[in-house]
DNA sequence: GTATTTTTATGCTATCTGGAACAAAAATAG
DNA sequence: CTATTTTTGTTCCAGATAGCATAAAAATAC
């Protein structure tokens, strides 16, 4: 879920009692307890067994409860778009680049262990933004990427003459992310992973022409 | 149990002490709140308090919490798609009944007194969904309603001639429901009521061709 | 007026919640 | 070995939370 950029592994160690677990690893169980309930929905007592961190240690790594909710969705944005970015500079056709980014979407929507959880921004932190001004602005800052991602890739197609020249590549995006977020809310109401990819290959059609 | 059922209104008058509020009312009320916070961030005294109703008399006519989390998500796809199918049975093109759709979703979306919260399912019961059976079945029955009006549109259209003869009906209306969806999502996350509107003018564009 | 019915209102209790205090444990430094 | 540092684990607290029990109020029926 986070980046990892700790590389060195036997340097000085740290003076006191070392810790009895991975921030990483802890933080990405955090998350998953997030993800499973939303951010109201999830006491530190959830996040406590989730981790296997008693709540005193979670504060003093993490801070309070609204803290590590945010590292979990920045963290999540991240672990998107590292996604998201991979797929679309993958080379092959703009059809070919859009369904990669739809799969990896996909991926992530559906790799709860036992539920299916969906987009952890649209399954947990839209509820919240409207009462949590920080929370929305992580929230509309990644929706923003996301048509830009889009957008650059159609503008890209179209000076591949991949596009006819009526289209514009801000139209495309905007539609490449509802799709986006249809199949984010579709994932957690039910929908079948095998019926989102063919909405999603539908989706890629129709917008490819 | 002879009496039959009550149309009539002020007939006869019930037994006991009359009811201080009406049910339809405080129902509004009580899902103005949800709708706010969503449901695990919402109490029984925040509905108290919305309502002016207490809790005895809450639980009495409405049930526990997440039986009167349940009608209110019942009210709001009775609400949502009362305005939907006045939109799309109100004549005109298949453009301007389209745009007439996002229109009356947006003015459900923006309905809020102070805070602009967005569709009331995608803002709060989608977050519920993969943990509740029955918020998950509601919200899944409605999204395929809101497939098959759309859906329905679109076949009126090609049956008219308004479609060029390559379009899917059942494609075309995946699209019209994800840009709802994207919509709603970006209403709840701060996208300006102007902007929305300019989002679904695009998207109608691209889907009519 | 008195009884009955229905709703409202107050209060109680169990549990949950987030946060903080404090002592014990586990490592290094000298 | 002793001191220092850092983390852990236990415990407590004040407030929120949901549900229930019971009394009070407001109407009609007789």
């Amino acid at each position: 879920m986070l980046s990892g950029t700790k590389i060195d592994k036997s340097e000085k160690k740290p003076r006191g009692r070392p810790r009895a677990y991975e921030p990483e690893t802890a933080l990405r169980q955090a998350a998953e307890a997030f993800w499973k309930s939303g951010y109201s929905g999830t006491s530190l007592d959830d996040i406590s067994a989730a981790t296997g961190m008693n709540r005193p240690s979670l504060r003093a790594a993490f801070g309070d409860k609204h803290d590590i909710y945010v590292r979990a969705l920045s963290g999540y944005w991240e672990l998107k778009f590292a996604a998201m970015h991979k797929a679309l500079e993958s080379g092959g056709t703009l059809a070919e680049a859009l369904m990669k980014v739809y799969d990896a979407a996909l991926s992530i929507y559906f790799s709860g262990d036992d539920q299916v959880l969906g987009c952890f921004v649209v399954g947990t932190a839209v509820t919240e933004a409207p009462g949590d001004p920080q929370i929305l602005e992580i929230a509309a800052e990644g929706f923003r990427a996301l048509d830009a991602a889009f957008e650059a890739r159609f503008k890209l197609a179209r000076t591949a003459g991949e596009l006819k020249q009526g289209a514009d590549p801000k139209t495309l995006a905007l539609l490449a992310s509802a799709t986006m977020h249809s199949i984010a809310i579709r994932a957690r109401t039910g929908t079948s992973r095998n019926d989102l990819r063919k909405l999603a290959q539908k989706a890629v059609n129709a917008i490819c022409e």
